[in-house]
DNA sequence: AACTCGGGGCA
DNA sequence: TGCCCAGAGTT
């Protein structure tokens, strides 16, 4: 049963990695939007090292809607894929503007059809700007969620599901970071390192890749 | 389903 | 210094 496994591994990853620290501190709902679409295929760091200047330059929808390009692109240049972020920033608040009367969408059709937003984002606004119960799924969680057997869904949406099935809401932030510490510092990709592992030999893919 | 987009981190 | 990593959009 996927439940009582959950259990224990959230137990023992709990006691390892303790509480979430704080990761995107933007109180204002667009520049979240914004920071979470820069924060695509880069860290955290990254991005907060350009959002001072962009933000005060364009510190709304309307701001930068009417940016231009060029000037946009060279504020955000040094973080990776800037000139497809360029246009995903400009399109995005044009659109948040004209359709949304410039207010930031609060369900997650609405915040997927913005230029820059798909599913993994979409769900972080929902969470963090609103509240929303929304599991963010990305390849942490994809790959961590199902080497302990938690997920066996072959799309994001199915371990989405699979995912927030296995424990009640108030619990789904601190599991979140779990996922992510756990992948990033323990549960790589390539070369995880099992022998330091909380969960250990419970884990099915204990050493076997 | 496979590919692209750019730079940081680390072997 | 070259390989691996992190999402969204396009074909």
């Amino acid at each position: 049963m996927a439940r009582d496994k959950a259990e224990l591994f959230f137990r023992k990853l709990k006691d390892y990695y303790g509480k979430p620290g704080t990761a995107l501190n933007y109180s204002n709902p667009f520049q979240l939007l914004i920071a979470v679409i820069l924060s695509a295929q880069t860290t955290d760091k990254q991005v907060n090292k350009i959002t001072p200047n962009l933000f005060s330059r364009y510190p709304t929808p309307e701001k930068m809607a009417g940016a231009r390009s060029e000037e946009l692109e060279k504020l955000i240049k040094g973080i990776g894929l800037y000139r497809n972020k360029t246009r995903a920033l400009i399109n995005c608040a044009k659109k948040i503007v004209n359709d949304f009367s410039g207010e930031i969408p609060d369900t997650r059709e609405d915040l997927m059809s913005l230029p820059g937003v798909g599913r993994k984002s979409a769900n972080v606004v929902l969470a963090v700007v609103f509240g929303k119960a929304s599991f963010p799924v990305d390849t942490h969680v994809f790959r961590v969620s199902w080497r302990l057997g938690l997920t066996s869904g072959k799309t994001p949406d199915k371990v989405e599901e699979e995912i927030t099935s296995i424990y009640p809401e108030e619990e789904w932030i601190v599991f979140h970071h779990l996922l992510i510490s756990h992948g990033r510092t323990i549960c790589k990709a390539r070369k995880p390192l099992c022998p330091e592992c909380p969960v250990g030999k419970d884990c099915p893919s204990y050493q076997s890749f």
